[in-house]
DNA sequence: GGTCGTTATATCTTTACGGATACAACGGCC
DNA sequence: GGCCGTTGTATCCGTAAAGATATAACGACC
């Protein structure tokens, strides 16, 4: 292939994965890493902030993927002690787990097509 | 998985996968279903036409492989027999033939994990 | 030389998405 | 009851992508 598409040159081969429903889009990489900073900070903005992603968006996409799930994977209180936050349920743990299970095995087909690519 | 997230609602994996260079995409499943209808019906404007794609759009994307490209994958004349038209080069029908290939396992791996998610 | 359909290009408009901002509601805690 | 930080929600704004439109250039063919 890099013989047919330019020596001169580099490609790379790049792609997402992810989960949808009809409703639209479910779980992606970028979903995947919002859960994980949830569970790490314990708050929506907190992991806001950290991602460098407005409130509005983290919000809406922990609102999309609750709509989208029998079981909510995030779970959120407003008021009491710091004012509130959100927790991570069983549900969305297992959400993790499996789909950076899933993602690691897509990153492992995408080296081995760039190999492939690259003679 | 499938017990993880919900047995109530129906997942579909879903992915994209392209080349890319430092001046962005290059090559991904529209821009292959645009070279292939170029190389069917020899303009980029009927190509557009049959994709329900502004010409411009089309032209944007040929643009873009084409600079991106040491090889020309589509070659273009103005003027002449029917005004014109586009022809895919050699390098193109090669790049549509390898990313076809690519696709087909990105298909295929994607059809194994769907199958995995569903337990 | 006129016709024709296409490429090539510029410009303006429309649309979609996310950011920015503002603010009410909430509920432990002092 | 007042404070505080977060959730929840609405509204406005900025920007980037694509569509719509218009037009010039081109070259074979009659």
């Amino acid at each position: 292939m890099k013989s047919l598409l330019l020596p001169t040159r580099s490609y790379r081969l790049n792609g997402r994965l992810w989960l949808e429903t009809d409703d639209g889009r479910f779980l992606g990489i970028g979903r995947l890493e919002l859960l994980e900073q949830i569970a790490a900070l314990g708050s929506i903005s907190k992991a806001a902030q950290a991602m460098g992603m407005s409130y509005k968006r983290a919000w809406d996409l922990v609102s999309s993927m609750n709509a989208q799930a029998a079981t909510p994977l995030v779970s959120t209180q407003t008021g009491g002690t710091k004012g509130g936050g959100a927790v991570v349920t069983e549900a969305g743990q297992a959400a993790i787990v499996a789909f950076k299970a899933l993602q690691a095995r897509f990153q492992e087909f995408m080296a081995l097509e760039t190999n492939r690519i690259h003679e």
